[in-house]
DNA sequence: TTGTGTTTTATTGCCTCC
DNA sequence: GGAGGCAATAAAACACAA
């Protein structure tokens, strides 16, 4: 009885002529009778369920081992007795029908003609008005429904490929974005390290700074009061802060004053011309705060 | 040969439009 | 309410590696 085993691959032929052998065997061994009939008894007893996957003509041409075609039918059939021809006749019958309504042929693949001719049709229009659907089931020999739904699957399909380009399309736009980005990115961390090192200039500058004024500090306390004693309301203190403007105690430098401190210094010539030079352009554009050197923030990432 | 993944054909259920 | 479109899905056919 392994030869009645049942494999979803398998073709129905081969399987046919295995029954046929097992069937000629077994009808040997036990004195059974080897006619046609009786085969295909034998068989639809064991196979009840394959009269659907075949007809039962090719079945039995099969079993036969004459195998018979189209018109030839009815001649094949010619062989049989009567009441075994009635019998075929209903179950073919009983094939046909299933609750009313017609038992489907299996699923075919449409021929490379077929589709190709489909496909100019799509390219012409997507869409099927009911008489191109008529005229083309007509010419390719389909039923209308079936170049219908046709139409809706490859629809479907396009649709799928265009995504997958629009998102082609938007993945190698963000990449570019991305790139823009860290190099923004990368600009900026220059620049406050820039911004930062001339912060700490300034710092220094302020502190060299002091560090003079104390060392002139017993002339201009003499020149101090003998102003004062000359002038009693203090123009001699205000003059002095022209002179040196960043050292007003106990503060950071105003930005005013820086720039004056600044124009004071360059006339002495100890800072470098670049350093003043940015320093002026970024008091301009009030990009200056003494507290805070970032241009932008870097958490914020890019979006599309 | 067989298991598995992909493609193609067909069905179902829902929605919109006329 | 019927026709047609669409998304989701089933199922058969096919391709291919092991």
């Amino acid at each position: 009885m392994i030869w009645f085993h049942r494999n979803p691959q398998h073709s129905v032929e081969n399987e046919n002529i295995e029954v046929t052998v097992c069937l000629l065997l077994f009808s040997t061994f036990f004195h059974l009778p080897q006619s046609i009939e009786w085969r295909i008894c034998f068989y639809l007893l064991l196979f009840p369920s394959m009269k659907r996957l075949n007809n039962l003509d090719t079945m039995a041409t099969s079993l036969s081992m004459c195998p018979s075609k189209g018109v030839n039918e009815r001649k094949e059939r010619q062989g049989y007795s009567e009441e075994f021809q009635a019998m075929l006749d209903r179950l073919d019958q009983e094939d046909s029908y299933e609750d009313g309504s017609l038992v489907l042929e299996k699923k075919r693949r449409l021929s490379f003609d077929q589709v190709k001719a489909l496909e100019r049709s799509f390219e012409l229009d997507n869409k099927l008005e009911p008489e191109r659907k008529s005229k083309l089931a007509e010419e390719l020999g389909l039923e209308p429904r079936q170049v219908a739904i046709w139409f809706q699957n490859r629809r479907a399909r396009w649709k799928t490929k265009q995504l997958e380009r629009d998102y082609s399309i938007l993945r190698s736009n963000y990449d570019v974005l991305k790139v823009e980005y860290n190099n923004l990115e990368q600009e900026n961390e220059t620049l406050t390290i820039q911004v930062r090192e001339l912060k700490e200039k300034v710092l220094r500058g302020k502190a060299e700074c002091n560090e003079s004024l104390k060392e002139e500090s017993p002339i201009s306390e003499v020149r101090d009061r003998g102003a004062s004693e000359s002038n009693s309301n203090g123009v001699v203190k205000e003059e002095s802060n022209v002179d040196s403007p960043l050292c007003v105690s106990g503060s950071l430098p105003s930005s005013s004053s820086v720039i004056n401190w600044l124009q004071y210094s360059d006339s002495r010539g100890s800072p470098d011309k670049m350093f003043q030079t940015q320093f002026m352009r970024m008091e301009e554009q009030n990009f200056f705060n003494v507290n805070e050197f970032c241009f932008f923030s870097v958490d914020q990432s890019p979006t599309l």
